[in-house]
RNA sequence: GGGCGGAUAGCUCAGUUGGGAGAGCGCUGCCCUUACAAGGCAGAGGCCGCAGGUUCGAGCCCUGUUCCGCCUACCA
């Protein structure tokens, strides 16, 4: 007994209706907020469900939301939203960053706007200052992610110095200061002499210049007539050289290490050495000046041949008369640089050499130059006491995590990268000379290190000599342990940004206490985040995250491409080549922009975002729009559902169609491919289910409550519905307001399960009949276009095959020919076929003919004809060639050669109906 | 200097293990066919950067090369 399962949907009452223009505005307006207030976000530890989690790469608090941000919040969305639709226990946790330096550097451009140096002002006020900033401009862009539909459990936004994560970045700085993984020491380190500060070396760009090389000649304090020539770009360092290198297996030189050589300029003499690791016998002179205070290389290379140090530069990178006095300087040279900015000395230097006769040559030379990443001024290695992460051993165990997929890295490439970087990584400069950040939790005694008194409140810290140990602590200590006195002085300087970044994916969730959060949803399932912060952040992230809790702290680490402008250029605003997601989601709604950065999520391969293709996918959210208002004027009638095989073969069809979609986008979200996944979308939504499927239901609909009609209603609801509940990751807003408008059940789509797919919908037969009408229809339609026979006009089509099985397909979707080819179908044998006024037509193994009524445009046709016949004959050749050839026979795949002749077949059989076709036009046109 | 990626239709790009060159936008023609003109139907347009190689067969694999982009780097 077949068991039937009847029941009638009733349309509910709605106060929604349509307007006929998709208007993304008002939408847009009344579901944001709704979702919101009804708490479908909120995430509970409690819940049941597998844990989904995601934490936002945090944006600046003070920050707008930019193409970037749209791009990287709509993909973390998307997955949110399809994971807590499959029902996982699903957390999204939001939260801004205070961004050190990009903060503190928009505080000072508006206090000196506003005629007050920050210096004035004082560092408390400041500070106030900017958390006052905070209050008003915080949350800018957190209500922009709102508006793009970020579904994040907006309960437990964090901020990177709100109290629990100031006191997770002290526990984890004080665990790492106990554990010798944090130092502070007297290194060479990238400053800033603008904003007055250390960089990391990743803070420090490079940017090719044209610059110039300086060979001096270093006479020999034991014969004067000899001298060594050295190459330099720096030539005013020349002053706080302490050696000159050699490469010891140099013929030319390795007789003179162990002598010295007078410095020009200067009355000093210093040493000649025997450097392997410096010096490339090929490059410039051989001979290689080193200057350990104002050079990387030469810093090293000094430590190796414990060489002085000689700084000649102050902090703000200008000539310091008092070291360069006591290098020896002559007092001439002395007396016209001091206190020059560097890039003024250089030339008064170069001027003195040559007039001295030291100077031999001059010639142009290609370099590098570093700049500060925020404001572009040129960067000094400098020497001063800082703080440093030792980083190895942190490294190692996060190089392990991705080498042995503990840790997946998508796409996959980017993996090579990460680890070529972590296997050079170099310790980590974590101290900071502003005030805006985690203030480093160190104490100084005062009567220790009286030194301390001097500190300058705010930027000070490089007074403090790198020898003074300070009390590493989460709280101020009240005595010294060695002196018993109780006065100290924090160190002023405050963490690099990245620092408490990198603790974010378990600070969030109540680190370092051991909450149910942390247990429910750490280690967390995906990052999703750009490639320009793969070092800055996520590298820390695994490092620190690995050493504080044993655990990766996330399983897959998407990296998606960098949004660029039309010309492929990064956006920003000093180019004035933003495109600014907020106007475009303005004018074209949200969903066509979030739809649009799907598609276009490609890996690997960086975007170039125009506007065409925002539009594109307005008008398809326009379609389905309208496919909804088509399918609320349809529903209103008696639908039944009915088992899949008693329903009508448009029916089968489209479920058929529809389980694919549901697996492909299912598939391809598992694998992060958005583009494809939104592809299959817009393929299927538009060119099958509007195109073709409501086309081919208008008869049947208007056929009142016959069982087809009744069928085909309640198949077109389950579709649509279904249709909604799939595409909700990817456009919320539109989905939202047509599911709550067409009959539903539940309360918001946000909560409802994301389809899955239902095997008894599998129906290959009704997709092969789907495609013989596909094929009829649309070579019809070509023959009218080709004989520019007006659409209006009534025409008969005949058809035969030799196939039996292929007659009875033809013959159950005749009416649906009919009604799209607007005519009549004759099925008879081609005998019976007319002979007057009929156009031969081939579709696959079908023979398909055309009668027309009235006057054709016959010339125009024979042309096209002609024209398919040649590519037809062309690739026929290309066949017959192949399958005659006996290496394909003997070597190709037994089912490509089976392909190959049955596409050989019906090409020959559609070019003998051509050929027919030719004749019969000729015939008609005289 | 090292590494990575790209070069396919006028534009922006897709092309999964090698077997009939695709989409969107733009363009041309026809059509207001009662969901949609932000639409429908049909169409034009491509030595897949260049040169070799492997293969019966290459947009896809290999080598070389040109141009563009990105990352990285201590060449004084």
């Amino acid at each position: 007994m077949l068991k039937l399962t009847y029941f009638v949907i009733s349309l509910p009452m709605t106060s929604l209706q349509l307007n006929k223009t998709y208007e993304p505005q008002a939408v847009e307006a009344r579901w944001g907020q709704y979702w919101i207030d009804r708490g479908y976000f909120g995430a509970a530890a409690d819940s049941t469900g597998q844990p989904y989690t995601i934490v936002i790469p945090p944006p600046n608090v003070t920050g707008s939301l930019h193409i970037g941000h749209a791009l990287n919040n709509t993909l973390q969305d998307i997955l949110i939203r399809w994971r807590r639709m499959q029902g996982r226990n699903t957390l999204w946790l939001p939260g801004t960053d205070h961004a050190g330096i990009a903060t503190q550097n928009v505080i000072e451009r508006q206090l000196l706007e506003e005629g007050i140096p920050p210096a004035q002002l004082g560092r408390d006020a400041f500070i106030e200052r900017v958390w006052s900033w905070k209050q008003q401009a915080g949350n800018t862009i957190l209500e922009q992610l709102k508006r793009l539909g970020a579904s994040c459990d907006w309960s437990r936004l964090r901020f990177t110095m709100d109290k629990g994560l100031s006191e997770a970045v002290r526990e984890a700085f004080v665990r790492l200061h106990q554990e010798g993984l944090i130092y502070r020491g007297d290194r060479l380190i990238n400053w800033c002499p603008r904003c007055l500060t250390a960089l990391s070396d990743i803070e420090v760009e490079h940017e090719p210049i044209r610059g110039t090389m300086y060979h001096i000649s270093y006479p020999l304090t034991d014969d004067p007539c000899t001298s060594l020539i050295i190459a330099t770009t720096r030539p005013e360092t020349l002053l706080g050289d302490t050696a000159v290198a050699v490469h010891p297996e140099d013929p030319r030189y390795n007789q003179h290490i162990g002598k010295f050589i007078k410095l020009p300029l200067t009355n000093r003499a210093i040493p000649i050495v025997g450097d392997s690791i410096l010096v490339d016998r090929e490059f410039g002179t051989g001979a290689v000046k080193i200057t350990p205070a104002h050079d990387f290389n030469d810093f090293e290379a000094g430590e190796r041949h414990q060489l002085p140090r000689i700084a000649l530069l102050t902090h703000q990178a200008l000539v310091n008369p008092d070291t360069i006095r006591d290098a020896g300087v002559e007092p001439g040279v002395l007396d016209s640089i001091a206190n020059l900015p560097v890039t003024k000395a250089r030339p008064i230097i170069v001027e003195a050499l040559k007039h001295q006769g030291f100077l031999t040559k001059v010639e142009d030379h290609q370099m590098v130059l570093g700049k500060c990443y925020r404001c572009k001024t040129v960067v000094e290695p400098f020497l001063s006491p800082q703080w440093f992460i030792k980083i190895q051993p942190l490294a190692d165990p996060a190089i392990a995590a991705v080498e042995q997929g503990h840790i997946r890295i998508i796409p996959e490439e980017w993996s090579n990268n990460y680890l070529g970087w972590m296997r050079g990584i170099k310790d980590w400069c974590i101290s900071r000379q502003i005030w805006w950040g985690h203030r480093i939790p160190a104490w100084y005694c005062t009567t220790c290190y009286p030194e301390a008194h001097k500190i300058l409140e705010g930027r000070g810290s490089r007074l403090i000599p790198s020898h003074a140990s300070p009390i590493v602590s989460k709280t101020a200590p009240t005595t010294c342990a060695t002196c018993r006195q109780g006065q100290f002085i924090q160190d002023p300087d405050v963490l690099d940004t990245w620092f408490s970044s990198a603790l974010w994916p378990f600070s969030t969730l109540g680190w370092p206490a051991n909450t149910k959060d942390l247990e429910t949803y750490y280690p967390t399932s995906t990052l999703v985040t750009g490639l320009d912060i793969l070092f800055f952040w996520v590298a820390r992230m695994i490092m620190i995250g690995l050493k504080f809790t044993g655990k990766p702290p996330f399983r897959d680490v998407y990296i998606h491409a960098l949004v660029r402008d039309a010309e492929g250029k990064k956006m920003s605003k000093s180019k004035g080549n933003v495109i600014d997601p907020l106007t475009k989601m303005s004018q074209y709604g949200t969903d066509a922009l979030r739809f649009t950065l799907a598609s276009m999520a490609s890996p690997g391969r960086d975007i170039k975002l125009s506007e065409d293709q925002i539009e594109g996918y307005r008008n398809f959210a326009n379609k389905i729009w309208n496919a909804a208002r088509f399918i609320l004027m349809n529903a209103d009638g008696p639908s039944e559902i009915c088992p899949v095989s008693d329903r009508p073969f448009v029916d089968q069809w489209v479920l058929s169609r529809l389980n694919h979609v549901t697996n492909a986008v299912t598939g391809r979200l598992e694998e992060y491919r958005f583009d494809q996944a939104a592809g299959q979308l817009y393929q299927y939504i538009w060119h099958e289910y509007c195109d073709w499927y409501l086309e081919l239901i208008k008869p049947v609909l208007q056929n009142g409550d016959s069982p087809a009609a009744r069928s085909t209603r309640a198949t077109l609801l389950q579709t649509f519905e279904h249709l909604q509940r799939l595409l909700h990751p990817f456009m919320p807003f539109l989905t939202e307001e047509i599911w709550q408008t067409i009959p539903h059940q539940g309360e918001s789509l946000v909560r409802q399960p994301f389809p899955v797919a239902t095997q008894e919908w599998e129906n290959a037969k009704a997709e092969q009949t789907f495609t013989i009408i596909e094929q009829i229809v649309t070579t019809v339609r070509t023959g009218r276009a080709l004989l520019d026979y007006a659409p209006s006009k009534s025409l008969t089509i005949w058809g035969t095959a030799k196939d039996p099985d292929a007659i009875a397909q033809l013959n159950e979707s005749r009416h649906h020919i009919a009604h799209l080819c607007r005519g009549t179908v004759s099925i008879a044998d081609q005998n019976d076929w007319p002979t007057d006024r009929i156009l031969h037509l081939a579709v696959g193994s079908l023979m398909i003919g055309m009668t027309l009524e009235g006057e054709v445009d016959l010339n125009k046709a024979l042309a096209r004809i002609k024209k398919h016949t040649q590519t037809k004959q062309k690739e026929a050749a290309r066949l017959h060639g192949r399958l005659a050839s006996p290496n394909f026979a003997a070597k190709a795949a037994p089912d490509v050669i089976q392909e190959s002749k049955e596409r050989l077949d019906i090409l020959t059989a559609e070019l003998s109906l051509f050929s027919s076709s030719e004749q019969q036009l000729q015939k008609m046109a005289f």
